[in-house]
DNA sequence: GACCAGGTCCTTG
DNA sequence: CAAGGACATGGT
């Protein structure tokens, strides 16, 4: 089987398993911080923070500019790497404003240059890009994540890591909530059995038939 | 106590 | 280019 059917039939049985769900809410601004948060982290982790952050008017991109980082670094410290983290909100957050003015005037510019401009940040790479397109902008750019690649190996895909984005791209029809739905399902389902260990349960792996 | 989490960057070979 | 380490806290 090719690898577009295999990922069709991922994409598929997912929806029937999970089907509606939601997914990482917030504005632009909340979901560029906890992009950048959530980077090797639990997400309950990254929701404390944010909540601190919410607390200390700290969640946007504008008031991280403003705020010392020392301040940032205590409110973030349950995420773990928070002064990496600090610094890459930082930069992020600097980056937006200089270049393009502030985050609601992101939303006129082209799906390639934001990613582009946001690649170009040290501390943003292709998985927080496009969790930010597609989760704060509302963009059809699919998030490949640890756990797409594994399911994929699973599912016997032969494509490489980096050829899984556009391969799911082709799979998907261009319509933001299924690409968000899509990648929330992935990260669902592979909390579920990977990590569990219950391969023996899980259906990736017999797509064949 | 060991091991991992919704990554990314930097250094080495 | 691939592999290995650093970044750090919190949960199992």
């Amino acid at each position: 089987m090719e690898d577009i059917q295999r990922i069709k039939r991922i994409v598929s049985g997912l929806y029937d398993q999970y089907g509606d769900i939601s997914w990482w809410p917030g504005d632009s601004d909340e979901v560029i911080i906890g992009a950048i948060l959530t980077q090797q982290t639990r997400w309950e982790n990254v929701e404390k923070a944010l909540e601190i952050l919410r607390k200390q008017n700290i969640s946007s991109v504008e008031q991280i500019n403003r705020t010392d980082a020392g301040k940032i670094e205590d409110a973030i410290r349950c995420t773990g790497f928070y002064r990496v983290k600090t610094r890459r909100l930082k930069e992020l957050a600097r980056f937006i404003t200089e270049s393009f003015g502030s985050v609601s005037e992101m939303s006129s510019h082209e799906d390639n240059d934001l990613r582009k401009g946001l690649l170009s940040v040290n501390g943003v790479g292709e998985e927080t890009a496009d969790s930010i397109l597609c989760y704060g902008f509302g963009r059809c750019s699919f998030v490949i994540d640890a756990y797409t690649e594994r399911i994929c190996r699973c599912a016997g895909v032969k494509a490489g890591k980096k050829d899984l984005k556009a391969l799911f791209e082709a799979a998907i029809p261009c319509e933001n909530n299924k690409y968000r739905l899509v990648h929330a399902h992935i990260v669902e389902f592979s909390k579920e059995y990977c990590v569990k260990k219950r391969c023996e349960e899980c259906w990736i792996k017999n797509l064949e038939e």
